[in-house]
DNA sequence: CAGTGGTCTAGACCACATC
DNA sequence: ATGTGGTCTAGACCACTGG
């Protein structure tokens, strides 16, 4: 046991000395091995939705005490990289389940309450360069080349959020407007299972603009009525960001839900 | 040792023989300890700021272990309800404080990214009677007696949100503007260490609306410009409501800031 | 039944703050 | 030097899931 260990094991705290100015100066070994298991999540190493070793062989890979390594996946799963049920395991989380998750990402909600997942309707797919501001958000090259989404959400028939969407276009060769039409799910779900990313967590910025005339059609408002404007940079592994997002939503029978806690 | 102890200890899980069809059925040692602890707080037994005892003490105090302690108090933490400091102590949250968490209910930032603290103006305090409607999103009987307040948030002098407050009277004894306008620090903070009120959680709706005459000219802009509506229901111990917030806000240089994670 | 995550213990030692 | 929270261990037992 132990032989997989590729960290100061066994030291329990005894790497104090470090060479010099660092900011740490002092890592717990379960961060390490969170560090080591993040890694192995973003490799590939374990498919979204299939299961990770048990705690207890994990422990033996790395040669700790389960305590250690479950303390490890405790923020693993803090941060939704990961889900533990009870009885079965510990699962690589994913946007394709129908689970309470659902509405992580998904903010706009009926007036009345009522939960209702709304229908997606792609608009249209084009290609494009990234301009300055687009860039600087997503972390690109002025110029590299984008993918841009326009897609419409309707809840209950009726069209609610028009969003702009710009992704990095190396991360989403292939993408058509077919292949997305044909996909059962979220766009979340679409991206993960066939481009391999996965986005897990966002920032948001919230304001009130005007709405102009297209998207006063689109909503079938007024124009010039008070549209709430959402913007995402939405991140994956390593806080890389990869998609950023312009949404436009009608708040007459809807609202954005936020929990401060 | 352990002659502190309501609940059975020691059993070590052994209590699975529930009576009859209740939801629980089993509830984790910790978990009891942790409602233990938030009785305690929420009886005011400790003040804000305030230290706690250290988890040894509290292990013998229940009779249980350190490390049981220790997962009770870290759910608490994880809630704000008490703030961990390493090698001093675990301390009562309080609003009271310059630490990060200020902006934890202030989610209007400036578009530069700078943080700036806003200045608060209580414009007007009046004394009435819940609607409807109030009295649901604070669970009142209509016609109870509130409190409500007009305050103007300003950013860099800048007029930037307009709120209108309504409070349960029956907390609030004895609120007047001069009172307020002595204090210094956040509203939440003068809740707090005027009336004994914590606010702990809160869940908001936001809305894009149209600016009506009176707030237009309080935030110095056009009648029916776009203004980011946020209504705000908060809550002490228990999740029992105690207040309701309706803020309006110009989004010409600022906006709300939101995580998804 | 066996395997998984979840709880709990008793004790050791470390990092940090204070005196 | 002392007291606090933070880490780590080794092992026991419990609750849940599925064959």
């Amino acid at each position: 046991m132990g032989e997989f260990v590729t960290q100061p094991a066994g030291v329990a705290g005894g790497n104090t000395a470090a060479v010099s100015s660092e900011v740490p100066s002092f890592q717990p070994l379960y961060q390490q091995i969170k560090a080591l298991l993040t890694q192995r999540l973003e490799s590939g190493e374990w498919r979204p939705g299939e299961s990770i070793p048990s705690e207890h062989e994990l422990a033996a890979q790395f040669g700790v005490s389960q305590g250690t390594v479950r303390k490890a996946i405790d923020e693993l799963a803090g941060e939704n990289l990961v889900v533990r049920r009870q009885g079965k395991g510990t699962f690589v989380a994913t946007h394709t389940e129908a689970a309470s998750s659902i509405f992580r990402f998904l903010r706009v909600r009926r007036n009345d309450g009522q939960d209702e997942y709304p229908a997606s309707e792609l608009l249209d797919v084009r290609r494009g360069r990234a301009s300055a501001d687009i860039a600087r958000a997503i972390d690109l090259k002025p110029g590299d080349g984008v993918l841009l989404l326009r897609r419409l959400l309707r809840y209950g028939g009726e069209p609610t959020v028009l969003d702009d969407i710009t992704l990095p276009a190396n991360l989403f060769k292939g993408f058509t407007k077919e292949r997305f039409d044909v996909y059962e799910g979220s766009m979340y779900g679409f991206f993960e299972t066939e481009f391999g990313v996965r986005m897990l967590r966002a920032e948001e910025q919230l304001r009130a603009v005007a709405a102009d005339p297209v998207t006063a059609e689109a909503l079938r408002v007024g124009i010039g009525s008070p549209l709430l404007c959402v913007e995402r940079i939405a991140y994956t592994y390593g806080d890389r960001p990869v998609e950023f997002r312009r949404g436009l939503c009608t708040t007459r029978s809807h609202h954005y839900a936020n929990t401060l806690s």
